[in-house]
DNA sequence: CTGGGGAAGGGGCCC
DNA sequence: CGGGCCCCTTCCCCA
């Protein structure tokens, strides 16, 4: 039996041992190449301000200011290649995708609830004629925790929560800005969602060790998502036939994906991916699934090797607390000198959207300005100086149904709609909620407050809807009314109840007598008096 | 007993 | 964070 163990135990070693082999050359291939664009980036990212600056000081020389064309799509437009004018970045809705919503109760951290925000940002005008343009994204905490890592003790204790974002070149590989050569203005910056995908299946079973604590189901539902998104990405580069698939070219940057690759490995930095920036995919679904079972995976050892040391696996339950996991790795992996092609994996280079957004402090600032001076242009536009109110741009789309969102936060909480993440857990029960507010108004249930009461009768009701619905009895409001009767009703649910008596629908069927009822609580009626004794 | 209607409870989601 | 709406479910009443 022990030789029998043992050698399972060999074997599965040596699985790892080759499985993360061919992984971490794959990594360090998709590193390298993402290091070199996202270089180009910074330097384009601060060519584009420079030129936004000068062009802003003309405009005011000029007295004219922009109308129609707002400083930041220029900026956008001039960083996809110096175009000024062209159509609008459109994205094309894909089928409505709701995979990972399959009700099934979500537990996650409720540091998942301070995810970062990580959306796709909707071009609100032109450059698209510019060609394949880069989605900008935000990443709150993205500087924090750039230059608050300490990469280099791997003190686990250090930045337990702040979000993974795109790891610095610079800081890495000592690269400072200063090498960046590129010139390349119209250089296409793409993020391989598919990435994701490879992340998820390598998390899944980087070394041939499923985690039983980290059921597939979570991981399965990664596919949809980033099939969608490559949907998405796809028709979006179609718009003008400038796809953005670069195909098997390297060209492409992905400031990200690191993440998936952390996860990939099935680190336990799950916790804290889920805050990180892996978020901009999802808030949780990545890492919802592991959240809760550390010490049933598998991780690899600390990796903050400058050169081409090897690496180790630690099978043991090593629990990387701090950033060494995901970040580091990658940073490790950049310094790896490999040719090796990756055969597989990231081979989908689908641009969606990239943290392609200043990649730097000082871009990030330049950017935030660009952004800033686009809202407040944007309001000058359309209110005449007026505050911009109702007016935001909903610049900042759902990555899983591009619906629209003025601000990162909202989206972040819109996408727990389809992540299913739900961070506020009731202390009282088993309730989850996506949002605040739900599991306060829960919780009323528990405390049987009843604020909202009545004011024609002596009734109160911990739901404010359902005092202003309560409501009607008395003002014998019956908005609903059927278009095939002359009945009207107070609640919208009551006619649509009701019209299924008009329809004949009778959905539920008795399995003891095979009788049907048009509502389940009618079934369930008849079947406690009739078949109570079954 | 059956079936329809009235109404409340409560979660999801968006503004 | 609160307000508001939608939806489903459940309970009750009554013809």
């Amino acid at each position: 039996m022990e030789v029998l163990a043992n050698a399972a135990v060999a074997e599965i070693c040596k699985l790892v041992d080759d499985n993360y082999a061919v992984f971490r050359l794959e990594i360090s291939q998709s590193q390298k190449e993402n290091g070199a664009l996202r270089r180009k980036l910074q330097l384009l990212e601060l060519k584009m301000a420079r030129e936004r600056a000068e062009r802003t000081r003309r405009e005011h020389v000029l007295a004219s200011p922009p109308r129609s064309v707002n400083i930041l799509d220029r900026y956008r437009g001039l960083a996809r290649g110096g175009h000024l004018t062209g159509g609008h970045r459109r994205f094309v809705k894909p089928a409505g995708h709701n995979a990972l919503r399959d009700d099934q109760p979500i537990s996650i951290d409720e540091g998942s609830g301070t995810s970062t925000r990580h959306v796709i940002m909707i071009e609100s005008a032109d450059a698209e004629a510019a060609g394949p343009g880069v989605k900008q994204e935000t990443s709150e905490g993205e500087e924090d925790q750039r230059h608050s890592r300490d990469i280099q003790t791997g003190d686990p204790t250090i930045a337990p929560a702040p979000p993974r974002i795109q790891s610095s070149i610079m800081e890495v590989s000592g690269m400072p800005n200063a090498v960046l050569k590129s010139e390349t203005d119209t250089e296409t910056l793409t993020v391989p969602h598919r990435l994701l995908h490879t992340g998820s299946d390598h998390r899944s079973d980087p070394v041939g060790l499923e985690r039983p604590g980290c059921p597939p189901a979570p991981g399965s539902e990664y596919l949809p998502v980033f099939h969608q998104s490559e949907r998405t990405v796809n028709s979006h580069g179609d718009d003008d036939g400038d796809t953005l698939d670069t195909g098997g070219d390297s060209s492409c940057s992905y400031a990200t994906e690191m993440d998936p690759v952390n996860i990939s490995l099935g680190l336990e930095r799950q916790t804290d991916l889920s805050r990180g920036d892996w978020n901009q995919y999802s808030s949780g679904v990545y890492s919802e699934g592991c959240l809760d079972k550390k010490g049933e995976v598998i991780v690899v050892d600390e990796v903050k090797v400058e050169g081409n040391a090897p690496l180790t696996w630690n099978a043991a339950d090593t629990h990387l607390e701090g950033h060494s996991q995901g970040r580091d790795f990658l940073d490790y992996t950049e310094n790896l000198e490999t040719t090796h092609s990756p055969p597989h994996a990231f081979r989908d280079r689908n641009p969606v959207s990239t943290s392609m957004g200043p990649s730097d402090s000082h871009s990030r600032v330049l950017f935030d300005q660009v952004l800033n001076s686009n809202d407040r242009a944007t309001a000058q536009t359309q209110g005449g100086g007026a505050t911009s109110g109702n007016i935001k741009e909903k610049r900042f789309l759902c990555m899983f149904c591009n619906k629209g969102f003025s601000c990162p936060q909202k989206v972040e909480i819109h996408q727990r709609v389809h992540t299913g993440v739900k961070p506020f857990s009731c202390t009282q029960c088993h309730m989850r909620f996506a949002e605040a507010g739900s599991l306060k108004r829960h919780q009323r249930v528990h405390t049987g407050e009843k604020p909202f009461s009545c004011t024609q009768c002596h009734m109160c009701f911990s739901h404010s809807f359902s005092l202003k619905r309560h409501q009607r009895v008395h003002t014998g409001d019956k908005s609903y009314s059927c278009p095939q009767c002359e009945k009207s009703f107070t609640h919208q649910n009551q006619l649509k109840m009701h019209l299924k008596v008009h329809m004949g629908e009778r959905l539920f069927a008795c399995t003891h007598c095979g009788k049907r009822f048009s509502e389940r609580s009618y079934l369930r009626i008849h079947q406690q008096k009739n078949h109570s004794t079954l």
